[in-house]
DNA sequence: GGCGGCTGATTACAACTGTAGTCAGACACG
DNA sequence: CGTGTCTGACTACAGTTGTAATCAGCCGCC
């Protein structure tokens, strides 16, 4: 699967949340924060399609956008990668790692031992 | 800091396992699968120097090469950016996704309690 | 003492990415 | 019916990355 820019992501997450979208509502509906024009918003629209992580059907003369790739899909090969590439695929390391940098709460320790006692059983 | 890409992580893991070493030596250690030129190792070299990921003492006419940054640091630093952007931060759907897409073993699953319940106390 | 080999420095170049401008066609309003 | 607007397609351009080649200097060997 191709990979997927930092700002193509941004576009992602507005299909992922609401499809299909013509490239005017996706734009109004990218986080504000980078300040794109919507010239910007519709080059990525065409690089997703290009990659195949769009797709588009036509409606008149306009496209609607909507994700080819499940949100998942995609997120559970990006975790994949860097899992690989940081911890050699082991997940251990990185909750030990995680834990150590104090980016893990009380509450987070609890929620995740709640969540692997489901998982045994 | 500066971003890293994944042929210069190949370098930088030679350097965390084993520093000082001078440019050749890199070139030897680092995996053959990819099958670089020592000319390509090199310019990895300067360009980590340049980000300041690096840094070089002279030894003669050579340089002997050493990482400027903790492993723990950037590894911190890059696992964080994944769970910033797919998980809104948290560190629980992360573990929950990879449970569901099988990449967490009985064994797995054992280990990271016993961690938790390290945490705890 | 000249020549081959090694060193870092500099340059090359294509693919990808972020950010946008231009263009030709369709459409909608006055 | 003309004129501005919106659309996707195409083009632009700088920065990053992967992958190297070239260059000028030094060093040891014949």
């Amino acid at each position: 699967m191709e990979r997927i820019g930092d700002a193509e992501y941004r576009v992602m997450e507005v299909l992922w949340d609401e499809a299909p979208l013509t490239a005017a509502e996706v734009a109004d509906r990218v986080p504000a924060d980078r300040g794109w024009s919507i010239r910007t918003v519709k080059t990525m629209l065409s690089r997703l399609l290009a990659k195949g992580v769009l797709a588009h059907e036509e409606e008149g003369r306009r496209y609607l956008y909507r994700p080819a790739i499940a949100r998942e899909d995609y997120v559970a090969q990006e975790s994949g990668r860097l899992l690989d590439r940081m911890f050699g695929g082991r997940l251990t390391p990185l909750v030990a790692h995680l834990a150590e940098r104090d980016r893990l709460s009380d509450a987070d320790i609890a929620e995740i031992e709640a969540l692997l006692k489901a998982l045994k059983s």
